[in-house]
DNA sequence: CACAATACGGAGACTGTCTCCGTTTTAGCA
DNA sequence: TGCTAAAACGGAGACAGTCTCCGTATTGTG
């Protein structure tokens, strides 16, 4: 089992995740990671030591996403509505989550399927989560057959991906009623 | 109307944009400029200036995808299949092409909204390809109402993002069958 | 309070972007 | 053909971002 921080460390950490919190929602996660350190008042070096890599930091962040993005998945299943509006309101929920800082979207769809990224076990508890409304809706027989979860997490996150890029800030939800229908018995 | 170029601009010019045409085949659309002009053997001077960003390189080498891609719209129509078939085949021929470097989907999802993008024109073009396509099956009746062009665009756009920034390289057919179902009349 | 372990931070190496301007090439004209 | 203005070249170098190395400072434990 890892031993505790270092007060300091532990002082630092803190302050350049809490700064690039900001830094990222301001500027997107292009943001420069020196610039990040300097406002949090450290060394260049200790931000690396701590975050290796800008996934690395990116990942630290998302940290509390996925645990909203769970409770939502959760409240979605509690409404009972019907499968369409369940969904819409599901897909909203994440894509508003995932979009929170410009190119996290697509940090997301790379990591989705790559073990190797920091992010992959965040992915995984989000694909957990949207597995778990789809499975709901899928044993109440209100899903074409052969409806595959991960599929629709990535067509989502692709929805998301493309409205983080968009130049122009575009409505979702056209997007994703073409989804829903998609994957809603007809 | 532009005077013609001097030799030698001609030359260099295409010597740019044939080495890029490898480069960002082999290595992706983020390999660096000054590689590529060392490799077409010019200076990185000229290089940028014939392209002044990236994006106009980018764009210059997507000529002959537009192209492509317009044949390919037209050329779905007349096999006459019905809807789902040919929406299948088109949105796949699609998506072969603007994944054709790494990089050049998602930089796609972001000029077709973006009439500042040098890009932006030849999204047009290939909006419009997919325009026939959908027209013709609307008009035959053989789509849900209020299926949007754009929309649909906009969503295999980023299904071949997500194809395109996923580490595995993934089967885009399973998401394109949800998109078309979500399109067909049902 | 001493000292070993831990962490800090910033100088600087490295890589990629992009520009400026002295030099070279070209095209048109005599 | 030879001359010249205009056009284009190319590479040195300014600048910005990434990331590392290592001498210095901080911490917590015996």
């Amino acid at each position: 089992m890892p031993r505790p921080m270092r007060a300091d460390a532990r002082r630092n950490y803190d302050k350049i995740l809490a700064t690039a919190r900001i830094v990222f929602t301001e500027r997107g996660t292009d943001s420069s990671l020196d610039e990040i350190a300097k406002r949090a008042g450290v060394g260049p070096g200790t931000l690396y030591r701590h975050f290796p890599t800008r996934e690395a930091l990116v990942d630290a962040l998302m940290q509390d996403w996925t645990d909203r993005v769970s409770a939502d998945a959760d409240a979605a299943i509690a409404t009972g509505q019907p499968a369409r509006e369940m969904l819409l309101g599901w897909f909203e929920h994440f894509i508003d989550h995932i979009t929170l800082h410009r190119g996290a979207a697509s940090k997301i769809c790379a990591a989705m399927d790559d073990p190797a990224s920091p992010m992959y076990r965040k992915c995984r508890v989000m694909g957990e989560a949207n597995r778990r409304v789809i499975d709901h809706l899928d044993v109440g027989g209100q899903l074409r057959p052969g409806v595959d979860a991960a599929n629709v997490m990535r067509l989502v996150s692709g929805v998301a991906s493309v409205a983080d890029t968009s130049h122009a800030d575009l409505d979702v939800r056209p997007m994703l009623e073409v989804v829903v229908d998609g994957i809603v018995r007809g």
